[in-house]
DNA sequence: GGAAGAGTAAACAGGA
DNA sequence: GTCCTGTTTACTCTTC
């Protein structure tokens, strides 16, 4: 359990700074490009500070909540948290910036209350802007009545006042909505609000309240149409802004937010040019156009088939011309591009950060952002090895060293892959296996003896949710999975949802790692197919699986030798540095877990004739967190059932060898370690 | 260099 | 016909 939860808070250290890091990246990034075009607006507060404040309180928000279910429910002032966001709304942006990104909160906290929280959020905004809204008519009110004061004297100037008053006005509307289109992708994008297929730009419809924006957009109608004249000239002359695209085709009153976007759009640029260019690209892409592939058209969410480039060609301009609407979806992709990158970003960052944490000593300083440099990754080994000397909690690691392909599709490279090429045989995962899960070699997981129950007791979580491939054989995993169950035995179908059950990286490649799974069943005599009541179902063959073990790094005597002579870590090859440190952690946790000062334990892995060290230790081990089903008893048991001295002694001999080895390295007082010694280390050096 | 283990792919058969 | 299960073969790669 100890062991568990330790390399549980290891596991999670990184992520939680990166919490940090993502988080302040996040705000940073999206506060610094708002407060670019904060910049534009007049001292005052403008639709841009508003939004942005907005976002910075939403954010808060859920950090409170989050807050408030870490630190316990029932809190006196969780009412007060829970109100905070709409009681306090400029202070909050003041607040202390907590430690937690939204992708935290998506995982602490549930659908429902990711959704309440969201809502909550998005009815201060809503209200919010309404206040913002009433102030501006307000205004704007203001200012017409003084201006049609001032018309009676000063005529066409305060015409242009007006109208110019206007569009400032009518841009400002436009900004905020963007922002808060912005927001809500950003929302999206971090998962806190759900993805639907519907047109980002209507769920803004819907967030700024209609009824409000209809009847501003009156007001607004209302001076149009007292200014109507002016604004037809200026659409003539071409000058200025051409808001009246779609008023004057008396669609304004409908004041969506396509007809704002698209005046928007006029509005900063010249039409026709704008336009000419766009068609001018598209006859550019003629042979090869990016927004056509496989006969359909690839505009988001549009999917048209086109027979050939022509009707594209056709369809692009009739179906996705310079309107409102396209412009819509081309800012959404532009801001979908935006979050991406910004989203690389931070996982470029959390990608450095877990690479320093896994493999850096914590007291030696580097350069934080130290390359992928995979072809000097034997060192990271050693330096992993040497960084948790004393069984420290840290990242899964394995004498193996776990080898993972270097997968082509996520961004983020796992740990365990790092590992791989500190192999020398890890080249052949680049090639020869086009789905990109190349032949894993966990031979020597089972060589250093890595037992397979207490790596998963250690790394059952991490294993649960990284796409790390486990350091264990087929066979080894399939009979821990037997061995796992109740009445040690599975079903196929079981097997299958224990693989997937317990690693993440058994969630995808099904077609693989199935197939892999059955033919291990099929190929292995130690896998016994017994035909039960309901269906037939595995069982394990321990006597089987033993002969079936290869043999054993431990039983070379040279090695042997090798080893004891190097009693020293440093005369050893990282390899074998990680194995010895993997075995005596895991012989050190095991003996934790199952009983530290009982002889007994020990006695029965002496005695329970098992020639596989990794099967000896995960038997004891299982016991500790993964394998609930397990107990001592069954063990015992199972241990019982199967003797087979001869290969059987080499090998415990040579993992408590390494146990003893390790254990006296580290100096650990233990009756086992002593024991261990008197038995067995003469014994082994000798052969 | 060869043997053996391991992983992957594929073909095939039988049953639900 | 499809999918799942199970068997078998072949091939490649790695380690010893």
């Amino acid at each position: 359990m100890m062991v568990e939860s330790a390399s549980e808070t290891t596991r999670t250290t990184p992520s939680n700074q990166n919490g940090v890091s993502s988080l302040s990246s996040h705000s940073d990034g999206g506060g610094g490009r708002e407060g670019g075009s904060n910049g534009d607006t007049n001292g005052e507060i403008s639709p841009v500070d508003l939004l942005h404040l907005q976002q910075q309180q939403a954010l808060q928000a859920a950090r409170q909540f989050l807050l408030q279910q870490a630190s316990g429910l029932n809190s006196p002032s969780s009412n007060e948290v829970k109100q905070s966001p709409v009681q306090v709304p400029v202070s909050m942006a003041m607040l202390t910036p907590q430690m937690i990104s939204p992708q935290q909160m998506q995982q602490i906290l549930s659908p429902a209350q990711l959704q309440a929280l969201l809502q909550q959020q998005q009815a201060i905004m809503l209200q919010q802007l309404q206040e913002y809204y009433k102030k501006q008519q307000e205004q704007l009110h203001l200012q017409l009545l003084t201006q049609q004061q001032q018309q009676q004297a000063g005529k066409q100037a305060a015409k242009e006042q007006i109208g110019n008053k206007q569009l400032a006005f009518q841009q400002q509307l436009i900004q905020m909505q963007q922002l808060q289109q912005q927001h809500i992708l950003n929302l999206q994008r971090q998962g806190l609000v759900s993805l639907q297929p519907t047109n980002p730009m209507q769920s803004l419809q819907q967030a700024m309240c209609p009824g409000d924006l209809q009847q501003l957009w009156k007001e607004v109608s209302g001076v149009q149409s007292a200014e109507e004249a002016l604004k037809q000239q200026q659409q003539q002359t071409g000058e200025g802004l051409d808001l009246s695209t779609n008023s004057t085709s008396s669609s304004f009153p409908k004041a969506n937010t396509h007809s704002t976007l698209h005046s928007l759009h006029n509005g900063q640029s010249n039409h026709t040019p704008k336009r000419d260019r766009y068609r001018d690209s598209h006859e550019e892409h003629a042979g090869s156009h990016p927004l056509y592939g496989h006969g359909e058209c690839k505009w988001p969410g549009c999917e048209a088939l086109c027979d050939d480039m022509g009707q594209f060609i056709k369809h692009l301009n009739n179906e996705h011309a310079l309107d409102d609407r396209s412009t819509a979806q081309c800012r959404v992709q532009m801001q979908v591009v935006q979050q991406l990158e910004i989203q690389l970003s931070k996982e470029s960052e959390r990608l450095q950060a877990m690479m320093t944490h896994l493999h850096m000593r914590p007291s030696e300083p580097k350069p934080f952002n130290q390359p992928l440099n995979l072809a000097s990754s034997g060192s990271l080994l050693k330096r992993e090895s040497e960084a948790y000397p004393e069984g420290l909690p840290h990242p899964p690691t394995s004498a193996a060293a776990p080898i993972t392909p270097v997968r082509q599709g996520p961004s983020v490279i796992s740990s365990s892959s790092l590992h791989s090429h500190s192999h020398s045989h890890s080249h052949s995962h680049s090639h020869s296996h086009p789905h990109g899960v190349g032949p894993i070699r966990r031979r020597i997981a089972d060589k250093f003896c890595t037992p397979i129950a207490s790596e998963l007791a250690q790394n059952c979580e991490f294993y649960k949710n990284a796409d790390v491939r486990p350091p264990f054989t087929y066979a080894s995993l399939i009979r821990h999975a037997i061995l796992e169950a109740p009445d040690m035995q599975l079903t196929l179908n079981e097997i299958y949802n224990w693989f997937t059950r317990m690693f993440a990286y058994f969630r995808r490649n099904t077609a693989t790692w199935k197939n892999a799974v059955r033919h291990n069943l099929s190929l292995h005599k130690c896998f016994v197919r017994v035909e039960n009541v309901k269906g037939a179902v595995w069982t394990v063959d321990e006597v089987e699986y033993q002969k079936r073990r290869p043999p054993k790094m431990t039983g070379s005597p040279t090695l042997v030798k090798n080893m004891i002579s190097g009693l020293g870590f440093g005369s050893l090859n990282a390899s074998y540095q990680a194995a010895l440190a993997e075995s005596s952690l895991t012989l050190l946790n095991s003996q934790g877990l199952v009983n530290p000062s009982s002889a007994a334990s020990l006695n029965m892995l002496h005695g329970m004739g098992h020639n596989d060290v990794s099967s000896t230790v995960e038997q004891v081990n299982s016991n500790g967190s993964c394998s609930p089903t397990l107990s001592p008893q069954q063990y015992g048991h199972q241990v019982h059932v199967k003797e087979e001295p001869t290969e059987v002694e080499e090998d415990r001999r040579s993992v408590s060898l390494m146990a003893t080895i390790t254990h006296g390295n580290m100096a650990l007082p233990s009756d086992r370690d002593d024991r261990d010694l008197e038995d067995e280390l003469p014994t082994d050096e000798l052969e």
